[in-house]
DNA sequence: GTCTATAGTCCGATAGAC
DNA sequence: GTCTATCGGACTATAGAC
C-alpha cells in the first residue's frame, strides 16, 4: 500500500503498473493480486476500518427519534480514524482527485457505506425510506466536510467540519 | 447502444465482449470505441442529456431563497425524461444492479451532475457550501426516488416519488 | 485498420508455519 | 500433515498508440 501511494504520486496511477507497485513491495504481481482485488483497491484498505467504526456507533447509539443526529454522530466517530492522518489523507486525496477511475471506486465504497448504515438504522425501527435518506446525507456530509477538511487549511478538525457541513443542511432544509 | 443493453441482459456485462457487442450493431470493434470511451459508457448516454435538462431547468428558475426547492424542480425536470420509458429504464437498471464496475460509473455520472449543478447554483449567487450541499441532496433525492420508480409498481409516477422522497428530508431535517 | 501494453484470471507448483 | 503464502507461466479482453 505505501509503495503504490510512493509510486502513484511520483508517476500518476495510469502510468503505473502492478508490476512496479509488486516490485518495489519486494513481491511478485501475482501475489499483488493476491490481496487486492484490482489495481485500484490497493488505495483502498482504510475504507473497511471506516465502515465499522461507523456502523459500530449507530448500534451503540442510544436511542433517538432524530435519525439525522444519530447518523451524524456516527459520522464523527467515523471522523476520528482519520483525523490523526490528515497528510496521509491529503496525499491519498491528491492520487484519486487526479484519476476519474479511482473517483469511481471511492464513490462506490461510499455507496456501499450507506448502504450499511441504512441497514443498521431500519433495524433500530427506522423506516426504509428515512434510513436511506439519511443514510445517503450522512455519506455526503461526510464527504462534503471531508473536501473542506483536506482542502482548506484553516477549516479546524474534521469534526468541526462535519457538524458545520451539518448546521447548513439543516438551515436550507428549515425554509 | 440497443445491441450492447440485449446482450448484457442475455449473458451479462462480463461475459459479453465488446466484438460481441461491435458485430451485432454490424461495426468493427474499432468503431466501437470511435463512439464509446470504454466498454461501460454505452449504458449511459442518456446521462449527458439528463443533465442537460436539469442545469437547464436551474438556470431558468425564477429567483428563490428555497434553494432546495429549486434543485427538486430542477431535478423534476430531469425525471420528465425518463418517464416515458420505464421499462427500458428498467432494463438498463437491472443490468447495472448486477455488476459493480457499472455501479461505479453510475454513481460517477451522479457525482458528474452534482458538481454540474454546484456550479449552476452559484452562478446564481448560492454560496459554495449551500450549493454542494444541495447538489448532493438533489442528486440523492433523484436516486432515491428512481429506484422506488423502478422497483415498486405501485409507487406511481417518478415525479410522484420525487415529491415524496423531498418531503421526507424536509421532515427528517425539522426534528 | 493494425499493433501492442497492461489488467486481471486460471491452473498448478512450491515452501514455510503451526 | 494441513494450512497459508508465494511464485511461474500461459492466457484473454480491454483499451490506447499510431
Amino acid at each position: 500500500m505505501r509503495s503504490a501511494l510512493e509510486l502513484f504520486t511520483e508517476q500518476g496511477f495510469e502510468k503505473t503498473t502492478t508490476l512496479e507497485v509488486a516490485e518495489r513491495a519486494g513481491v511478485t504481481e501475482r501475489t499483488f493480486y493476491r490481496y487486492f482485488a484490482d489495481k485500484r483497491e490497493v488505495l483502498f484498505n482504510a475504507s473497511n476500518e471506516l465502515q465499522s467504526v461507523i456502523i459500530a456507533a449507530i448500534d451503540a447509539a442510544p436511542p433517538s427519534t432524530d435519525v439525522l443526529e444519530t447518523v451524524v454522530t456516527a459520522m464523527e466517530a467515523g471522523a476520528a480514524v482519520l483525523e490523526e492522518n490528515r497528510s496521509y489523507s491529503q496525499a491519498r486525496a491528491k492520487v484519486i482527485a487526479a484519476n476519474p477511475s479511482l473517483q469511481e471506486r471511492e464513490l462506490l465504497k461510499f455507496s456501499t457505506m450507506s448502504a450499511a448504515t441504512s441497514a443498521a438504522l431500519r433495524a433500530r425501527g427506522v423506516s426504509p425510506l428515512a434510513a436511506d435518506i439519511s443514510a445517503e446525507s450522512g455519506a455526503t456530509i461526510f464527504k462534503i466536510a471531508f473536501e473542506t477538511w483536506i482542502g482548506d487549511d484553516s477549516a479546524g478538525t474534521f469534526a468541526h467540519c462535519i457538524r458545520t457541513t451539518y448546521n447548513e443542511l439543516r438551515a436550507l432544509a428549515q425554509n
